[in-house]
DNA sequence: TACATTTTATGACTTAAATCATAAAACGAG
DNA sequence: CTCGTTTTATGATTTAAGTCATAAAATGTA
């Protein structure tokens, strides 16, 4: 995350998205540096029967899109505003200006580029070699520690749908019910009135 | 990559490593950054029963395992040499100096995990919305790009094993063997004694 | 407040890939 | 050169997850 300050300083400009607007789209070159000011936005690519694969889920304060921009290649997904949000905008080169004249914030890009791949590295091992309870644990898991899900009395409120949770593990929503049925039975979350705790 | 004289510079040092021989297991706390002067490193998880996932494969002048370094976090998942291979480690007070005093460096780094995700991000929602004969055929074409297969006058040869496809597309290695031989039959690649081609 | 849409839910069935079994060819270490 | 291991190969069978159908509850919005 860079300061908005910062970012504005260097001619960063807002912008607004409606629901299901996009921002980017698939096979798209970079042209800019988004960073989220308030709203929720994901990555997800289609396959050729329409069916979605999420590839993160980013939400206030948070960048994305970088990868393709530092390496000049096409967004390999879509970017889509999930509900109405405002993002700033800083073009290539005001960026990589931005970048040599603050050396500081390399090292604030790497951090943020290491995390996404360590959560790459988690979740690609599980989908490829667990099961659907274990999958959908470990994202539950993964999404409490980094996407800060609000705690109650109940536990750690998991505010995705259980669509979305379907979109990001590769299984389907039924799937995904089922196996969140059988972890509640197993004690390892509670659903209260359809919403998931852990 | 970091240039050999500048890491042995601040320090770093050769190890060797036999087939077969760990660098660093899962669930360690990263101690060295780690760069591959000849061989071939695999970086992979293994499931409860036995089975293997493998997150990547670097070879010379490729650095391994640094997201874990720069976030303080454990390894998630296991290096182990594939083939004997000789290795530079740097320790990371060291490597935090040398990037503090070579800005550059970082720019290098942010390329290098960029580059990363972004095979991540194609092979995740590959591996899961779409079939094994998509999957193999795109890890073939990426590691064409980027592994810089030898090219000879019937193609590319792509020296992967099956178990290895397997490992790297979360497939079992009849599903993989299946897959090559349809694709070859559509006349996506070729299959000359055993080995593959494209 | 009424109506359309989204989300959660459940049962029946289908299917693609995993599993199991077996073997030949290739490779590699001694 | 030989023997053990790895790699490729193929057929038969099983099974877990996907698909299909249907619906109730919840949510959003006109």
């Amino acid at each position: 995350m860079i300061s908005s300050e910062l970012l504005e300083k260097y001619g960063a400009l807002k912008k607004s998205f409606q629901k299901n607007e996009p921002i980017f789209e698939e096979g798209n070159l970079p042209t800019h540096y988004y960073q989220i000011i308030s709203g929720e936005i994901k990555m997800s690519n289609y396959n050729d029967d329409g069916r979605e694969f999420i590839q993160g889920i980013f939400y206030k304060n948070q960048s994305f899109g970088e990868p393709p921009l530092f390496l000049n290649q096409r967004y390999p997904a879509n970017a889509i505003a999930v509900e109405e949000s405002t993002i700033l905008a800083l073009n290539k080169p005001s960026f990589t200006k931005l970048l040599e004249e603050n050396p500081a914030i390399s090292i604030q890009i790497i951090e943020n580029l290491a995390q996404r791949l360590y959560y790459k590295s988690i979740m690609s091992a599980e989908i490829s070699t667990h099961d659907p309870e274990h999958r959908v644990l470990k994202l539950i898991d993964y999404g409490i520690l980094y996407f800060n899900f609000p705690k109650d009395n109940n536990g750690y409120l998991i505010h995705f749908t259980r669509q979305q949770i379907g979109d990001l593990t590769g299984l389907r929503v039924e799937t995904v019910i089922r196996a969140i049925k059988n972890l509640e039975k197993k004690g390892e979350l509670k659903i209260i009135n359809r919403k998931v705790y852990r």
